[in-house]
DNA sequence: GTGGCTATGT
DNA sequence: ACATAGCCAC
């Protein structure tokens, strides 16, 4: 059985939020390291791929692989019910045919419980290839979630360049077109500023704002969003949680007449 | 004739705010002690209660019973007009076809007047019986009016127990169940947040949730709400206004099959 | 001044 | 159902 105790309820209610609007139905999948989740998006342009920790739990048990289908618009109404401070605990049989949420507000004296009905979900597996990106750029979450809704104003997609002197982020659309450009900025004061550049070979792609400005949803988890792009291979946006916990977009590029 | 001062305009507001969606015609009954009004909604579910106290006007006349038939909905309409801070003057002639409203802003450099057409509307009376309730729960408005939104994105009826554990508030849907536990909770320092549970006798009742959290609209009139039980019998939601003056909700119980 | 929550309109 | 704007609390 599964049994996972999240001090913040919200951090899920957050995952969730982030990504019901590009996957309707998926299956969590929980084993004694976490909790995990991969799905592509309707169109198969976007893949998401979440990964809970057990050591983001306390107490965190699951003896044995559980499969937990779960269409996210009926979590998410479940979810809706956390208040700010409750702690959540997840609990599942081992062949499940729901999952139990449990809210505790932190002064104990409501208690919310709901079973969410599972369903069985088609699992097309999903081989995310480790891949050494050639660029790799790391900025504050806020800034790269304005910058997709600002461009996302102008036109339907965005050119992402990674040189030496920075990181270009450009549009053109019916109206006029738009760029913004960073470049590099570290300040030990303020980390969660910082905006960080690596890069083994210049990188430029052309990726669709409307999935982007999505993946954006998820700004609340992470002070700090990663960003990693290699030429002909999808983009890799990545928040991460803490203790090593995740949560990454996926988003193969535009090519040609496409941009 | 009638004339009755109230300090805060928007004490009627929101009265009437939170009962046209249930009332679309009704008579406010005028008298020495006060405004009353009683209705039933349309499907004679439901009825509303309210009484205010001639006390909480100041100053208040009414010489003799005088009736006024209003459509809330264009009553609604004129108490729209009312700011913040105004303070309004109701007024009627003994057999009166109109009703006068005058606001006037607090720093008295605004005076709005409005005469609402009344209109005869058939007094069914009725008879609310005095009830001892097998259970009264005390809590505070916002919390039960989250319960209710929360719970109605899972059901459309709730089924609420009350205990000497505490009160339960429990519902079945499509997508799976929920459940709100609350227990007794007593802060001298935060009376508004109390949890007060009173007994003689163990309830179980299940109530439609659309009509529950209808009544909730009328939170933002006092920070505490009353829900008094007992089986078989409607479900009393009381709100208690400054000076003794109320707003009541009376609901009848789901039975058998329908729940 | 900031953040959370509620209510309302699309 | 979502997003926004206003309101209230911290």
């Amino acid at each position: 059985m599964l049994e996972a105790r999240l001090e913040q309820a919200q951090l899920l209610k957050k995952v969730v939020e982030a990504i019901k609007d590009l996957v309707q139905d998926c299956n969590f999948d929980c084993n004694d390291s976490g909790i995990a989740l991969q799905a592509m998006d309707n169109s198969h342009v976007a893949l998401v791929s979440m990964t809970l920790k057990a050591e983001g739990f306390s107490p965190y048990r699951c003896d044995r692989n559980i499969v937990l289908g779960v269409n996210l618009t009926s979590l998410m109404k479940v979810l809706r019910a956390a208040q700010n401070e409750d702690i959540l605990t997840l609990k599942a049989e081992d062949a499940p045919d729901s999952l139990n949420l449990v809210f505790e507000s932190s002064s104990n004296d409501r208690i919310s419980e709901y079973d969410l009905k599972l369903m069985d979900i088609d699992q097309e597996h999903l081989g995310i290839p480790e891949t050494e990106y050639a660029s790799t750029i790391a900025m504050p979450s806020a800034e790269f979630r304005r910058i997709c809704n600002d461009l996302n104003a102008v036109s339907e997609s965005v050119t992402i360049e990674a040189s030496k002197e920075g990181v270009k982020f450009s549009c053109n659309g019916d109206i006029g077109n738009g760029s913004v450009t960073l470049r590099q900025h570290t300040d030990v004061e303020k980390p969660d500023t910082n905006i960080e550049i690596e890069l083994t070979e210049p990188v430029s792609l052309t990726f669709s704002l409307k999935y982007l400005t999505n993946f954006c949803k998820a700004s609340g988890l992470s002070t700090q969003v990663k960003i990693c792009l290699s030429n002909e291979v999808p983009l890799l946006v990545e928040y991460n949680l803490s203790g090593s916990s995740f949560l990454r977009f996926y988003l193969a590029p535009k090519i040609g007449d496409e941009e």
